[in-house]
DNA sequence: AGAGTTCTGGTCTGTGTGACAAGAACAGCG
DNA sequence: CGCTGTTCTTGTCACACAGACCAGAACTCT
């Protein structure tokens, strides 16, 4: 019943127990023709992800939604688990096991907290913990998924030109696309349907608008894009 | 310091902290064309997972190979993890998050606890908490990574007919497959090597032997099959 | 009105995929 | 020993798809 020590705590069954659950979020967003994650001054002084901990009524993507709101003011972002990381020694100040999360949050959006500013994904600088660790595992699921899934959704929610659609995804998956062949492909895979409006106004032909069919994760069953040979 | 009830602790800094961190293994064969999952039965009579509490200086997948190396007797077995489950109320013993994993077993095993057997990957029966749930999400990840990867050594470690790695892959992905274009595309994966060797004994032209190149998860980087369409 | 830019539909070609056909290498039996 | 049946293995063929290119459409700017 009692805490043994500063860094783990003990329940009444004699199991030791972690002396909390974190979660730490990896956010994900486009800035021109760069992806660029979130990342957090700390207390002691150096960055990492968003995060906190877990409370005892709370499941950790509810914690996650809500440090989310705390930074972008975002309600309703895409949200995925990565995957947990509890090595006891990840935290000095304990066993502290954390679960990962990725979001993606629309371009243009700004961190509404001072403490908080966008970084390239690649090459984000030194980052406390592991947290090195869990933005290289976001950026890999997030570029796997791209053809096949509906993820874009969350950095695209409103109308978007197929031109701005193909900034995005050139951005996550670091390639370059044909603007023909790329509007072939994302329009067969079933995920996206035209608003019947144009974009005016910039230079050249006015652009056909498009959304995704639904916000909630969705696959797509048309034509698919083979990823990059590892 | 003091736990304040059965259920949860709370450590030095004031949050609370889960009672717990478990992990659960969903172990995976293949017996005659049927996908097979590791069942044990648990104290309160119930079926269930394997699985157990992770130590306090542990990193979760110890604690998986451990609990794994007491069903069934085997060390060195493919083990991923799958993700974690954390619902507050998934454990009606109090607050304990549980880190899944699975893990692939070699065709033949058979389990040394008395209390673990094979049940039907589809249709296993009534699970305890939520051990339907992550049994789902493993079906769903093998079947998704095997022509992607060398998950499938995991079951076929010693030397294989290019026959048996088909039954292997048709239980997993539950499809049929022509014997022709399998050889083809499965060599054409690069993650396979001829040993040299034939299997006589058996009716019919004796077969040619193969083992995968690598032990270590690896990538194929020839010909990839599509996944089924969603 | 003309030039420049961007979007969009069409065509063409190389390649991967699935299906099929035919030959090769064994065991079992009359 | 030859025949039959089975299984493994190689080869071929048709189709669908990815990528690239081209030309026309639709706008803005000068």
């Amino acid at each position: 019943m009692v805490a043994v020590n500063r860094w783990s705590a003990q329940n009444s069954e004699g199991y030791e127990a972690p002396a909390g659950l974190a979660v730490d979020a990896v956010v994900l967003g486009v800035r021109g023709a760069e992806l660029v994650a979130l990342v957090t001054r700390r207390p002691e002084g150096a960055c990492g992800l968003p995060g906190g901990f877990v409370g005892p009524a709370e499941r950790p993507e509810e914690t996650a939604a809500r440090k989310l709101e705390e930074k972008t003011g975002l309600r309703e972002v895409y949200l995925e688990q990565l995957g947990t990381f509890a090595d006891p020694r990840r935290d000095p100040r304990g066993w502290i096991p954390t679960v990962a999360y990725l979001a993606l949050v629309p371009v243009g959006t700004e961190p509404t907290d001072l403490e908080a500013s966008w970084r390239r994904a690649q090459d984000p600088g030194p980052l406390a913990f592991d947290h090195a660790e869990i933005l290289a595992l976001a950026r890999d699921r997030v570029a796997g998924k791209l053809w096949w899934s509906n993820v874009a959704v969350g950095i695209l929610p409103g109308p978007f030109s197929l031109s701005e659609a193909r900034a995005v995804y050139e951005a996550i998956a670091g390639t370059r696309y044909d603007p023909a062949t790329f509007a072939r492909d994302l329009r067969a895979t079933g995920l996206i349907e035209p608003t019947g409006e144009r974009r005016a106004g910039a230079t050249g032909r006015p652009a056909a608008l498009y959304r995704f069919r639904s916000w909630a994760p969705a696959w797509g069953a048309g034509r698919r894009k083979r990823v990059a040979g590892g």
